[in-house]
DNA sequence: CAAAAATACACACGTTTGGGGGATTGCAAG
DNA sequence: CTTGCAATCCCCCAAACGTGTGTATTTTTG
């Protein structure tokens, strides 16, 4: 069986040219074709394609809109955007939509091929240039070192919980120990971050 | 000029065979081998090789916290962890150390100097699993979407404060309206956030 | 314009939290 | 071996919080 793709592009050429290039490649199949995103929402859902190569500027809607849309109704469906540039606000606000894979129009064909592979074997294929991106996001300079690094494993997992919401005595319960344990654990906690209300550590603690 | 490389890793076996791959391949030049973080720590910053492979199970601290010191003194320097296993913690940390790419032991040679190619011209390389992670990671399935969406002017203003971990009596006075207005108004917010604490709002408020 | 929100305020009640005291156990470093 | 630290538990108390119920302006909007 093959595996099956659907475009969603709104220029014509780039369009077709895609879907031929998937329709001549052997075990690729083109199942759908869409020039803007209204269009992608009703026929996708009932073509189930196991990757979508979507392109961000379409007519009636952002294609990073219609991918979020998309993932709402299938969370299972594999997208690949598919665009001209590599802006880094849209890498990630297409990723942060559903987006699986980030690749850029001028790829060569051999290349997306295996980007449409990748994708569907659980795979994220993006650029070089891409994946430095969204390493990078990752890479926070040394803040946190001497804040959270004194916290030890406990104060950790019990932070980790305050900032879930759990009051103490669902802390407590969760982790087996009382609630006046907790509440040492917290102290010693704001203690450490500099903070005086649950908030406050919370808030820290999201952004370390 | 050949791409110099440095190699951290305690199990001597592994790293003498890495040291063997990368001198025995044209174009690359192992100038420093470490088997654990203090020796690294002082010899890395002499030689300055171009890329560090490092293992993540050290015998004196941790591969990521060794990472974090070398990227504190020198933010140009790029690693790639080199480890046994995908465990998605340690990956996410070791991002936010600094390292530029993770990849596993068992990784094929010839892809291993790949991967040192990839990550000195300004690359991440990882696995497609890791990728996946990483890509997901963003993924936020539609929260903010309706709900935020919906809070008035007024709502969220209040919500920042509390996100800035102000007491509800701090708030009445920087907006100048009584104690109980600003309750009122969590309430609500509360309701539309379908939240029932502080701390709940805060951790979606922060999500946005 | 009339209905619907948004904004503002009040009182009461029980629960949760933060801060102040302690205390004990176990383990690792000195 | 004692000193230090992590982790556990306890009591007290006042302040802060969450919620129910109710009212009164103003603004927005159908």
């Amino acid at each position: 069986m093959a595996l099956t793709v659907s475009i969603v592009e709104d220029i014509d050429e780039i369009r077709d040219s895609l879907a031929v290039l998937i329709n001549g490649s052997a075990g690729f199949e083109c199942i759908g074709t869409y020039r803007n995103a209204t269009e992608a929402l009703k026929g996708i859902p009932l073509h189930k394609p196991n990757v979508v190569l979507m392109d961000i500027n379409l007519p009636d809607m952002s294609g990073i809109e219609c991918v979020r849309k998309l993932k709402d109704q299938d969370a299972s469906l594999q997208v690949v955007m598919v665009t001209m540039y590599e802006d880094s606000e849209q890498v990630f606000k297409a990723l942060a939509a559903g987006a699986s894979g980030y690749i850029l129009k001028r790829t060569p064909p051999s290349r997306l091929l295996e980007a449409i592979q990748e994708v569907h074997q659980g795979g994220s294929p993006m650029s070089m240039q891409i994946a430095r991106m969204v390493v990078q996001s990752f890479h926070q300079s040394g803040l946190s070192v001497d804040e959270s690094a004194s916290l030890t494993r406990r104060e950790e997992e019990i932070l980790s919980y305050l900032a879930k919401g759990l009051r103490y005595k669902e802390i407590a319960e969760t982790l087996f120990i009382s609630v006046e344990t907790v509440r040492s654990h917290l102290r010693r906690i704001y203690d450490k971050l500099h903070v005086r209300s649950r908030t406050e550590a919370v808030v820290k603690y999201l952004r370390k």
